[in-house]
DNA sequence: GAAGTTCGGTCAACAATGTTGACTCCCGCT
DNA sequence: AGCGGGAGTCAACATTGTTGACCGAACTTC
């Protein structure tokens, strides 16, 4: 009964450690013995624990959104609702995406990126639109999200962070609406 | 004379291995003694030659694009030459880009990135546009590009891998038009 | 209650990594 | 002839992820 609620106990704390150290870190960055001395563990229990570190990092890093605001929202304003949703998402979010871009080199890590654009960005848009190219324009619309965190995280462009963030809302809801809704012009 | 000649060939034979090798496979995977084999010599020599493994992929991984097309496309079509650019970006150009998003948890390799970024998007996109809001509306085609790029070849999203090449240059194109050269309506 | 099995924990070791230092060798200069 | 410097070789180091051997305590079974 201790050992079982202490293993529980060390589990959690690996858990909560190598989160922690993966989303300020990366994957590459932080070590297994890190990992386990804030645990105040053995390096060894953590891979008995979790396998290896590559799991380790699967089953703690997911990237999830708070997209119940994005359902209310009416279609015409879809693409600003995404653009402020987006330039909202805080530090836990901006720690595990880089976490995942950076990781990707790793085929496991590249699949769990792929998995979580395509149900993070592409399956909630895809859900509001119609007609024949709904999918392709949901697609799209996922890319550009996709690449407003690149520029902003991965690239780390200093002329957009250093933006007003309700120009770039305004802007890039613009943007984004237009790949969702286009006017016919 | 021979020794200059050795070791001048014996360092381009290194920076040839590293360069293929970090393409190919990025930079946590490849490692100083497979780049050492390939080359035919010694690990210790590549560190003595490129001072580190870090220092040796800064000095191999520079992405160049040519944007010569750029400069002689018309103002109203540089949107889809851009995006034909941009998709006709090959093998090399691809594996570059990836090792080093991929390698940007290093903060060297995140400026490099960064810089990378900076001077073959944005600036050539900035030199093509006027008005007060020419610095933003390139930095944002160039998160558009960026976008595409990592929705393909990061993330890799099968539905725009799949799809016709033709259809994305105009999609893409348009969309970037939109974003250089904005509609008044 | 005794024996055994199982499970959490500790420790030492392994192979592979990037990197360094000692040593050899050979060319070109004095 | 000697020698200084640069290229190459080799062995070693610390650090990485990972494994196996042992230990001890608790639950199960007789």
């Amino acid at each position: 009964m201790l050992q079982t609620g202490s293993s529980v106990s060390t589990r959690e704390s690996i858990h909560k450690a190598a989160t922690r150290l993966f989303r300020s870190r990366g994957y590459s960055r932080t070590t297994v013995r890190q990992i386990a001395a804030e645990a105040g563990t053995d390096p060894a229990l953590v891979i008995r624990h979790f396998k290896s570190k590559e799991l380790l990092f699967l089953e703690t890093m997911h990237l999830t959104l708070d997209d119940e605001p994005l359902l209310d929202v009416p279609l015409e304003h879809l693409g600003e609702g995404l653009a402020e949703l987006l330039l909202d998402l805080g530090g836990s979010a901006r720690g595990v995406f880089l976490a995942l871009v950076h990781g990707s080199n790793e085929p496991h890590i590249h699949d769990r990126l792929r998995d979580t654009h395509e149900h993070l960005f592409v399956e909630p848009l895809r859900r509001r639109l119609d007609g024949p190219d709904a999918d392709v324009r949901a697609r799209t619309a996922a890319a550009v999200a996709g690449g407003l965190l690149y520029a902003l995280w991965v690239a780390g462009d200093q002329g957009l962070l250093r933006m007003d963030r309700a120009e770039l809302v305004s802007r890039y809801g613009a943007l984004l609406q237009d790949v969702l809704t286009p006017r016919t012009s």
